[in-house]
RNA sequence: GGAACCGUAGCUCAGCCGGGAUGAGCGCUCGCCUCACACGCGAGAGGUCAGGAGUUCGAGCCUCCUCGGUUCCACCA
C-alpha cells in the first residue's frame, strides 16, 4: 500500500495513468464472438478542430457509457476518427498560403491538396490528444479518417450504387451560393439572420398602355435585371384584366408577361411579384410552371455579369444603388419602406447567400427517407429524450433533395467523368477510371472538378469505419453500433443521413439510440463563441482542477438533452469531492495496515456494517438502473451522496471509536475494516465510469495485486447484502444523534463535554433495537455511557431531553441545565408536530380519502398519527415538568 | 406561420409511476483548525413550485387558457 499525499493532486497523475492504460491495451476491442459487442462510434471531430466544452461533454458521455458496458463485461468498442472537414480545412490551408504570399490557384489541385494533407499531418492529431486529456478510453488503434482509403471507397461505392439506383443526379436548380467561399452550400449550412432592410415599391409600365404601371415591391431591386415576368393571385379581382398582358422591365427595356400562380400572397405588399427564376428559389419554381427563361444576372463573387448591361462588373450592393437612383430619377421609383427581414447567410462565413442557378449534383430523398422515418414508429430506432424524434420527423417528413456537390478540393471528388467530345457521363469507382469514351470512343475524358459535401462521407461513418464496403468481421461483429451521442444541433446534418445511409446501405439502423445532449453555455447563458470570446477551454479546466472534476461538472445537474450554464463554482465543488473521496480513502488506508485480510463473514457484522453495506448494495441496484436508462445525471448524483453524506459523514464516523479500539477488540475492528475495504471497493467501482483516473489511482493503491479498475467487474446486486431491518436500526441511531447534536447546540455544551445518555422506551423491540446500536452514539453524540432502559416518559428535572420516535432520550447535565432554552426547544417541537397531527387528521377525516385511496396509504397515514400522537404527548408532559 | 423547451430556495438547476417541497451546488447566518479531509465538520435561515381554471379523495407533476423567457424549422417578393 502506497502512502497518498493529504490533498489530491490530478496534475501530473492523470496523465501517467492514462499512458498506463493505453500501453495496457485497455481500449482495444478485438472481435471476440465469446463476449457480447457493445458499439459506440465517435462523432468524428474536425482536424480543424480545437477541444471545446461540447467536444468534452459529447466524450465524457460516451466513455462514461463504454467504462461501464466494459466492466459489466461487454466487449465494448469506441470506435474514433476524425473529419477532413472539407470547408474549413480548405479556409484554413487558403489562410495560411496567404500569409505566405501563395494563392489556391497559383498551386493548382495537386499542389494545393499536398498542401492539405501537410496541414493534416501537422495539426490533424491535435485534437486526438485533446480528447486523450479528458480520458476518453477509445480504441485509438482503430482510428480512422474520413479521407483514408477504406473510407474514401466506401464513399465511391454509395456515389456509383445511388447512381446506378437513379437516387443521385445532376440538375439545374436553384441552390444556396456563397460568394465568398465560391461554393453551393446546403440548406442546411444557411443560417438566418434578423436584418433591417428596405422594402422598395417600383412601377413596371404595362407594354402598350401609355401611362399604366403595374406597382411591385422587392427588397432586391438589382435582381430586376433578371425579371423574366410579373406575378399575380389567379382570384386577385385587382389585376384580373393584366393577366397575359406584358410590361416593359424598367432600365432593361426588355417585354415580359404578367402570370397569374397561385403562389403570390395577395395580402402581402401590393400583390404583385416581380418574377427572378435565376436568384430566387420560389421565383425558380413558378418559372418552372409557367416556363419562363431564366436569366442569370451575377457572377459567382456576386458582381453583375455581362447580362446586366451597363451595370455588369459591379457589385451587387452598388448595382443595387444606381439602380434605385436610376428609377428615382425617372420617376417609377413610389416609395421605400423600411423593412426587417431574414437573410440567409453561410454559417461558416456569415456572407449573405446569393441564390442561383448552377448545374449540381443531388440525392433524392423522398424514398431514402422512408425507412428512416419507419424505423421510429418500429421502435428501432430511439431518442432520448423522446422528444426529438418530433424533431427527426418532422424534418424527413418535409425533406428536400440534398445537394451533394461543393466547389472545393480537399475532399471527396465526384466520381464522375464527362467526354469532351460527346457529352457523355461516366459515373465509376476511381478503379475504373474511363480513359475511352464508352459512347464515342475519345480519348477526351475528364473528372467533375466538384468535390462531395463533407456529410457524405460522415453519413457512412458508423460502418464504413468497420471496414464497409468489405464484408470484414468487424463488420459483422460491432455493427449495427449500440448508441450514438450527439448534440441536438447537428441531428439533421448527421443522423438523419447516417440512418438513411445505414437502411440503404447495411439494410440497419446504424444504432438503436441517440443519446442527445444540449450545449454548455457561457455563466450567462450565452452561446460559447469565438467572437464573443467567452468560450471556456476545457484543457484550462482540467489543468486547474483535473479532468475528473471536469467531467462529473459536465455531467451532474442537467437533463438530457437540455443546455447547461458553466460555472467555476461547480467544478471547484467537483474537485472537492474528488478530494473527499481520496481522503476518505486516505483514512481507510492507514487502518487497513491493521486489516487481517480475512472475510468475517456477514454474521460477524455490527448493525451499522450490515446498514452500510446494504445501502451501497443498493446503490449499485439503483445505479445500474439509470445508466441502463441513460440518465447519466442522476446516476452520478447518488454514488455522490452515497460516498459523501451516508458512507464518510456516517458510517466512517460511527466506526472510529471501533478502530481506534482495535487493540481491546480486534474482532471488531476486523469486522469494520473489512466493511470499509469493500464498500469503498464498490463505491469506487460505480464512481470509475464519472471519474477515472482519482478512482484508479486509490483503487491500485488499495488493491495492489489487481491491474486496473478499469478491467474490474461493475458491482451487482446481491440478495445475501440486503439487510432491511438494518437499514431501520441505523434510522434509529441516526435520529438519536441527530437529537443529541441538536440538544448541544440549544444547550451550548461543547464538544468536548461528555455525558451519560438514557433512552427510555415502553417498547421492547425499540430498546432492542437502541441496545444493539447503542455503541454508534457514543463517539457521535459525544456520550460516555448509554443505558436503555424501559419506562414511560418520566424526565428527572435535571435532565435535558428530546424525543426520537418511541423513546425518550434525556441527559443529565446539572451544571448546563438552561430551562428557558429547554422550553423554548420544546415549544417548537409541539408547535411543529400539531401541525403535523392537524394535516394528518384532516386526511383521515375525508370520507372521500378513506373510501377511494389505496388502503395501504390510509393504513401508513393512520400510523404516523399514532406515532405524532404519542410524541406529542411526550413533549407536553416534558414541558409539565418544566414549569415545575 | 409551425414546433419544442423553460418559468421550483438569493443564483444555477434536480424532482422517477400524481400521495407530506426529501431537494443539490454555490451564496448567506452561527459554532468548530475534533489525530482522513478547512477542497473540511456540525447546526441553521430561506419556497403562494409564473398566474388562472379544470380533472382527482389528493397536482410541482395530467388537461386547457393567460403571462414571461429560450431555441429550432419554414419564410412573403
Amino acid at each position: 500500500m502506497k502512502e497518498l499525499a493529504k490533498t489530491y493532486d490530478p496534475k501530473g497523475m492523470e496523465d501517467q495513468i492514462y499512458k498506463n492504460w493505453e500501453e495496457k491495451g485497455y481500449f482495444h476491442a478485438a472481435v471476440d464472438r465469446s463476449k457480447k459487442p457493445f458499439t459506440i462510434v465517435m462523432p468524428p471531430p474536425n482536424i480543424t478542430g480545437q477541444l471545446h466544452m461540447g467536444h468534452a461533454l459529447d466524450n465524457t458521455m460516451q466513455d462514461i457509457l463504454i467504462r461501464y458496458k466494459r466492466m459489466q463485461g461487454y466487449n465494448a468498442l469506441w470506435q474514433p476518427g476524425t473529419d477532413h472537414a472539407a470547408i474549413s480545412t480548405e479556409v484554413k490551408v487558403i489562410e495560411n498560403l496567404k500569409s505566405q504570399g501563395i494563392s489556391k490557384d497559383e498551386l493548382g489541385r495537386e499542389g494545393f491538396l499536398e498542401k492539405c494533407w501537410e496541414w493534416r499531418r501537422e495539426y490533424g492529431g491535435r485534437i486526438v490528444k485533446q480528447l486523450k486529456k479528458i480520458g476518453s478510453s477509445a480504441d485509438w488503434e482503430r482510428e480512422r479518417f474520413t479521407m483514408d482509403e477504406g473510407c474514401s471507397e466506401a464513399v465511391e461505392e454509395v456515389f456509383v450504387k445511388l447512381y446506378e439506383k437513379g437516387y443521385i443526379y445532376k440538375g439545374e436548380k436553384i441552390i444556396n451560393w456563397c460568394p465568398v467561399c465560391q461554393t453551393s452550400i446546403s440548406d442546411a449550412e444557411v443560417e438566418y439572420e434578423d436584418q433591417h432592410g428596405h422594402f422598395w415599391h417600383i412601377n413596371y409600365p404595362v407594354a402598350g398602355e401609355e401611362g399604366r404601371f403595374v406597382q411591385i415591391a422587392t427588397t432586391r431591386p438589382e435582381t430586376m435585371l433578371g425579371d423574366t415576368a410579373l406575378a399575380v393571385h389567379p382570384d386577385d379581382e385587382r389585376y384580373k384584366d393584366i393577366v397575359g398582358k406584358n410590361v416593359i422591365l424598367p432600365l432593361v427595356g426588355r417585354e415580359i408577361p404578367i402570370v397569374a400562380d397561385e403562389y403570390v400572397d395577395m395580402e402581402f405588399g401590393t400583390g404583385v411579384v416581380k418574377i427572378t427564376p435565376a436568384h430566387d428559389p420560389n421565383d425558380f419554381e413558378v418559372g418552372k410552371r409557367h416556363d419562363l427563361p431564366i436569366i442569370n444576372v451575377l457572377n459567382d463573387d456576386a458582381t453583375i455579369n455581362e447580362n446586366g448591361g451597363k451595370y455588369a462588373g459591379m457589385d451587387r450592393y452598388e448595382a443595387r444603388k444606381l439602380i434605385v437612383s436610376e428609377l428615382e430619377e425617372q420617376g417609377l421609383l413610389v416609395k421605400v419602406e423600411d423593412h426587417d427581414h431574414n437573410v440567409g447567410t453561410h454559417d461558416r462565413c456569415h456572407t449573405t447567400v446569393e441564390p442561383m442557378v448552377k448545374p449540381q449534383w443531388f440525392v433524392a430523398m423522398s424514398e431514402l427517407a422512408k425507412p428512416a422515418i419507419a424505423a421510429i414508429e418500429k421502435g428501432e430506432l430511439k431518442f432520448v429524450p423522446e422528444r426529438f424524434d418530433k424533431t427527426y420527423l418532422h424534418w424527413l417528413e418535409n425533406i428536400r433533395d440534398w445537394c451533394i456537390s461543393r466547389q472545393l478540393w480537399w475532399g471527396h471528388r465526384i466520381p464522375a467523368y464527362y467526354c469532351d467530345e460527346c457529352g457523355e457521363i461516366v459515373v465509376a469507382r476511381s478503379k475504373d477510371a474511363p480513359d475511352v469514351c464508352p459512347k464515342c470512343g475519345c480519348t477526351h475524358m475528364h473528372q467533375d472538378e466538384d468535390n462531395l459535401d463533407t456529410w457524405f462521407s460522415s453519413a457512412l461513418w458508423p460502418f464504413s469505419t468497420l471496414g464497409w464496403p468489405k464484408s470484414t468481421e468487424e463488420l459483422d461483429y460491432f455493427y449495427p453500433t449500440d448508441v450514438l451521442v450527439t448534440g441536438y444541433d447537428i441531428i439533421f446534418f448527421w443522423v438523419v443521413r447516417m440512418v438513411f445511409s445505414g437502411y440503404e446501405h447495411t439494410g440497419k439502423s446504424p444504432f438503436h439510440t441517440v443519446l442527445i445532449h444540449g450545449l454548455i453555455r457561457d455563466d450567462q447563458g450565452r452561446k460559447m463563441s469565438k467572437s464573443l470570446g467567452n468560450g471556456i477551454d476545457p484543457l484550462e479546466v482540467i489543468d486547474k482542477y483535473g479532468a475528473d472534476a471536469l467531467r462529473l461538472t459536465l455531467i451532474t445537474g442537467n437533463a438530457p438533452g437540455n443546455d447547461m450554464r458553466f460555472y467555476w463554482e461547480r467544478v471547484e465543488n467537483s474537485r472537492n469531492f474528488a478530494n473527499k473521496v481520496w481522503n476518505a480513502s486516505r483514512f481507510i488506508m492507514m487502518h487497513l495496515e491493521a486489516f487481517d485480510g480475512k472475510d468475517p463473514g456477514l454474521d460477524a457484522l455490527y448493525p451499522e456494517d450490515r446498514w452500510i453495506l446494504s445501502l451501497v448494495n443498493t446503490v449499485a441496484r439503483d445505479v445500474t438502473e439509470n445508466m441502463d436508462k441513460f440518465e447519466l445525471g442522476i446516476a452520478v448524483q447518488k454514488v455522490y451522496d452515497f460516498i459523501w453524506d451516508e458512507f464518510c459523514d456516517w458510517y466512517i464516523e460511527i466506526v472510529k471509536p471501533r478502530l481506534y479500539a482495535k487493540a481491546e477488540d480486534p474482532k471488531s475492528a476486523n469486522a469494520a475494516l473489512w466493511t470499509l475495504n469493500t464498500v469503498l471497493t464498490n463505491a469506487l467501482k460505480l464512481l470509475h465510469p464519472y471519474m477515472p483516473f482519482v478512482t484508479e489511482a486509490i483503487f491500485t493503491s488499495l488493491h495492489p495485486e489487481e491491474e486496473s479498475i478499469m478491467i474490474s467487474d461493475w458491482p451487482v446486486y446481491r440478495e445475501d447484502w440486503h439487510f432491511a431491518a438494518e437499514e431501520s436500526e441505523l434510522d434509529h441511531a441516526k435520529d438519536l444523534v441527530r437529537g443529541m447534536r441538536n440538544l448541544r447546540t440549544d444547550m451550548d455544551v461543547p464538544p468536548s463535554k461528555k455525558a451519560k445518555l438514557f433512552v427510555t422506551s415502553a417498547k421492547a423491540d425499540v430498546r432492542d433495537i437502541f441496545e444493539k446500536v447503542k455503541h454508534t452514539y457514543m463517539g457521535l453524540a459525544g456520550a460516555t455511557e448509554v443505558v436503555v432502559q424501559e419506562g414511560d416518559a418520566g424526565i428527572p428535572g435535571d435532565a435535558v431531553s428530546f424525543v426520537i420516535p418511541d423513546a425518550v432520550v434525556y441527559v443529565p447535565l446539572e451544571d448546563l441545565v438552561d430551562k428557558a432554552k429547554e422550553t423554548e426547544r420544546l415549544t417548537k417541537e409541539r408547535d411543529r408536530l400539531a401541525k403535523e397531527l392537524a394535516r394528518s387528521k384532516g386526511m383521515l377525516s375525508n370520507e372521500k380519502f378513506l373510501s377511494k385511496a389505496p388502503a395501504e396509504k390510509v393504513a401508513e397515514e393512520k400510523e404516523k398519527q399514532k406515532k405524532y400522537e404519542s410524541m406529542m404527548a411526550d413533549v407536553e408532559a416534558r414541558l409539565a415538568a418544566m414549569k415545575n
